[in-house]
DNA sequence: CAGAACTTGGACTGATCAGTCCAATAAAAG
DNA sequence: CTTTTATTGGACTGATCAGTCCAAGTTCTG
């Protein structure tokens, strides 16, 4: 998995990740049967790791909009850690969104997974009074999922996290006062 | 540029480019040296055509604000007609972004012009009283350029564009109110 | 202990790829 | 007309790649 998010789908070799995974290559073709299966089971590891975070500080027993701020918290966090690699599923989507559409329909619900989170967590902003009566729920998820992915994936050629973490500090104000 | 931009670089192969170029194999490395430096040439080129068109309209002589909601709708206007194939300059800045350091300079620098114009429309809006004089210009120019580019790589894999749509929905009503 | 299931390394296949070389042709320039 | 320059297609190289095969060893199971 860290393989694949690091240097991307085909710019990995299939010997690199063998030795990496300590195993040999006739295992790993019994196992998973080509590389691209594989790679298909680390992108559902991946994605199911990152939604179950996600969900559980989105669905947080504080205040809606609290926890969607908590989950930039994460996303800052990310970018730090992983600012160099970017986001997987972003990648995957980058690389072969347009070319395997099994790959892509794995990225696509993990993001829909973290998107409905996320749309859940305003409705509840809503609710408890946090955001305007007015405000549009739909959007907003959509421009929360949307920065995220921008900023992790500008963080792959910007060293300097600066534009990332503005772009996210932006996304705050404007959920403040919406 | 075309095929770069359906297909990436990897996936994209020299016979190919030679067929749709309508050229000869030594001519073409004799003129760009190798498919890399072709593809940097390919990638200069695009990037001054987004360049060119984004900072013609966010330098208009309208509302700053009201050229920066046109903007908006150039990208919306990409989205519906090259939303599966994203942007040339994020699709390399994920591909490549981490591998090659020359082709990251390249889509670093494009997209830092076109940031730079969107900061400057922001500043004008803000003498204009356009937006509040508290409004972080910095992180809002940030949240534009990231929101879009966000949005260009979700509709690679969403034929759909409603998430991206409404993520730039999202961004404008963000605009008007901060 | 004996047999089955699993794992290993290494050799191998077939295909694909970027890049080079070359001989023939066409165009341009003097 | 003649010489130089540009362009072409096609053969070729060397490397790399995913995937297969096999023989030997290891672990698990009854």
């Amino acid at each position: 998995m860290d393989l694949f998010w690091t240097k991307g789908y085909e710019a990995t070799g299939v010997t690199e990740l063998l030795t990496t995974m300590g195993i040999g290559r006739q295992s790993m073709y019994d196992t998973f049967g080509n590389k691209r299966d594989l790679f298909l089971e680390a992108l559902r590891v991946y994605g199911q790791q990152r939604v179950t975070e996600a969900v559980a500080t989105l669905q947080g027993s504080g205040s809606p909009l609290g926890n969607i701020m908590r989950a930039l918290d994460m996303a800052e966090r990310m970018l730090g850690e992983h600012g160099a690699e970017g986001c997987l599923m972003g990648n995957t989507i980058a690389e072969l969104g347009g070319r395997d559409g099994e790959v892509a329909d794995v990225a696509r619900h993990g993001m829909g997974l973290i998107r409905g989170a996320i749309h859940d967590a305003l409705q509840r902003a809503r609710e408890a009074g946090e955001v305007s009566l007015e405000a549009d729920i739909e959007a907003l998820a959509d421009l929360v999922i949307t920065t995220v992915q921008g900023s992790l994936l500008l963080s792959k050629v910007n060293e300097d996290l600066t534009m990332s973490r503005s772009a996210l500090r932006g996304l705050r104000s404007a959920l403040k006062t919406c």
